[in-house]
DNA sequence: TGAATAATCTATTAGATTTATAGAAAACAT
DNA sequence: ATGTTTTCTATAAATCTAATAGATTATTCA
């Protein structure tokens, strides 16, 4: 299940992407907490962990606030939800940004689970990595 | 990811299968837990969760022990994981086995995020309750 | 220069979940 | 009856999640 942290986050960045449409500057935390209905610190966190990823573009003071980091088109809901809730992997043995090899595992040549949750991982990459905040707004994704 | 529970009892239904098709009795907690160096009080209660989902029987006292409880063929990858590890979607409002409304919800029928959740789940739900035990047994599986 | 604004950093916390462990009770075979 | 094996009840440490509080730093503008 995705948390609320990613949850959250996705419904910001998608409000963060239609306001840039329509050429307004940045938008401050306050206004985009109170308008998603988010816990204003806990949105604190959630943005800044994605401006570190060079997600979002943030700027202090007067006139600052948060913005996309790169064009909608660029910014995968892959690279989203990976930055908030880690590898899209069930099993860390098929991860591609955060392999490592699973304690438990005897052989992983040979494990068949693995060969199972490699297929899940690949499907799951593919339709994340291959939707872009560009397309969420398009409402190019079909169910 | 994969909880703990759900690869320790993926790894002991896939040897309790492995035994029954060499016509063996029933397997023993403390055999099972040794063999696949799971702890054995952690092992009990997965199996008897998964016992009370039908996937496995079990019979006490001597010359007890657990086995499968249908044929490996009908016994889904997706059954075992969803009974250890609760339903497969991202967002319980694509769950098919465990629908809810998302608290943060606003329109369901316009959520662009659960569009995107709703393929992944689809494509997770086709190859886990596409996989059987029998498949994995056969190496069917292919990365 | 100084006041106001807005993000950032440090720290803490309540509650839930995960990963177990211990011990007693019930069922079964011989 | 006795030993074997599962099952039930209870508890606990460790980790993770979701959140809050307060001080600090960067920036703008008057």
């Amino acid at each position: 299940m995705l948390s609320k942290k990613a949850k959250y986050g996705l419904q910001a960045i998608i409000f963060l992407a239609k306001e840039e449409k329509k050429k307004k500057g940045p938008i401050q935390i306050a206004e985009l907490a109170k308008h998603e209905k988010i816990p204003k610190k806990f949105l604190e966190i959630i943005l800044l962990e994605m401006r570190k990823h060079g997600i979002l573009h943030s700027k202090m003071g007067v006139g600052g606030g948060y913005s996309l980091g790169k064009s909608a088109d660029k910014i995968s809901i892959g690279q989203i939800v990976r930055t908030l809730d880690g590898p899209l992997a069930e099993v860390s043995c098929v991860s591609k940004t955060a392999y490592h090899k699973c304690d438990e595992c005897q052989n992983e040549k040979t494990c068949e689970i693995r060969k199972v949750m490699k297929q899940v991982r690949d499907s799951t990459a593919r339709i994340l990595d291959g939707t872009s905040l560009a397309d969420v707004l398009k409402g190019k994704v079909n169910i």
